[in-house]
DNA sequence: TTACTATACGGAGGCCACCTCCGCTTTTTC
DNA sequence: GAAAAAGCGGAGGTGGCCTCCGTATAGTAA
């Protein structure tokens, strides 16, 4: 579990941390009500802070989606390593997709973002990729081994094909792993 | 090819009717620029109308996309009667989702739309989907049939996972091919 | 042609979000 | 406790969304 450590801004001086939690938290509530567009305004007013403060801490949208998510992300990662231990290959592999897909299906702007990210190349994203990589490397690179799943396929392209699935508007669970029995199928060797 | 209408709404007052096409025509260049959230006032400049013009005849930006991609969507459908004529079952249905993706990566905020759109329940996108089922099911079923995919498969479930391969920023058309190919190895019977 | 009516035009204006800038305030440091 | 460093916050400029309504024009009938 020798993740890098996602790069996060959390200022020192005290009441500027703590306006970096309101925000941080605001921002959190705002993106699940209202998806990725809700009004950076409106997450200062709901942090009790000025706008300017938000902009000062957080440049534009993106950096702010960087600090809600960075959690999410890094648990996304550490569940890979969960399922490692406890399942074979192939089904570690399969678990940690599916996991991926319900939580993103529940969050849904998380994986939205985070798979029109993955062709991002912003320090946080790029640390975020490596993490994300290293993780489902394991997975994959098991799977492969135990010639579970075609050798030739790429991290990457299942990760992108995933996150697309929970792209659509009202994707029932139900539907999402429809989606993804089909894309576990064609992983198979 | 029995295709139920699309509504559209071009006016028949002379002026009114060249300015719908200029608008649409202005449209579909911004759109393609810039996406779906193009500006509709610079829509409307580009078209060289008042924006109160532009209000009156698409009430909504989805009225405006549904008049610019109405065209496409149709073209969508009838190349899958094309395949159907010249190839196997199963090749054609390949070849058509094949056609969707090259066609979606270059003019990508059609795509996205689209699957967006699978979702919604206006009129047109009625409409729209009916044809595109219409379709599609022609297709599917005959690779059904002819025993090279899976039975229990369903048409929207393919359609958005196809459809969902092409929202991410940066999609080669590369990567959406080796996309497409593990979608198409998991329709396999 | 003319006169009348239905239809359409277009931009001003209200609202709101984005984002910047800078005078004021608070924390930290010494 | 005073100076320096860091942070605060909101006014204000820009621009997009959308509505409303006074003005202009096409269609029509005489």
């Amino acid at each position: 579990m020798t993740s890098t450590p996602l790069p996060t801004t959390r200022p020192t001086r005290v009441d500027a941390a703590r306006n970096y939690d309101l925000l941080v938290a605001a921002g959190r509530e705002a993106f699940a009500e209202h998806g990725t567009d809700a009004s950076l305004e409106e997450i200062a007013r709901r942090a009790g802070v000025g706008i300017g403060t938000l902009y000062r801490r957080f440049p534009n949208r993106t950096a702010l989606l960087e600090a809600v998510y960075v959690d999410e992300i890094q648990s996304v990662c550490n569940r890979a390593y969960g399922f490692a231990d406890q399942l074979g290959p192939y089904e570690a592999l399969a678990a940690w997709l599916r996991s991926f897909v319900d939580y993103s299906v529940s969050k849904k702007s998380l994986a939205g973002e985070l798979t029109v990210a993955l062709g991002k190349d912003s320090e946080f994203f790029t640390a975020c990729k490596t993490n994300v990589r290293e993780a489902g490397e394991l997975l994959l690179n098991a799977a492969k081994a135990e010639g579970s799943v075609r050798p030739e396929l790429q991290l990457m392209d299942i990760l992108r094909l995933v996150g697309g699935i929970t792209m659509g508007r009202d994707m029932s669970p139900e539907q999402a792993d429809r989606l993804l029995e089909i894309v576990l199928a064609g992983l198979k060797a």
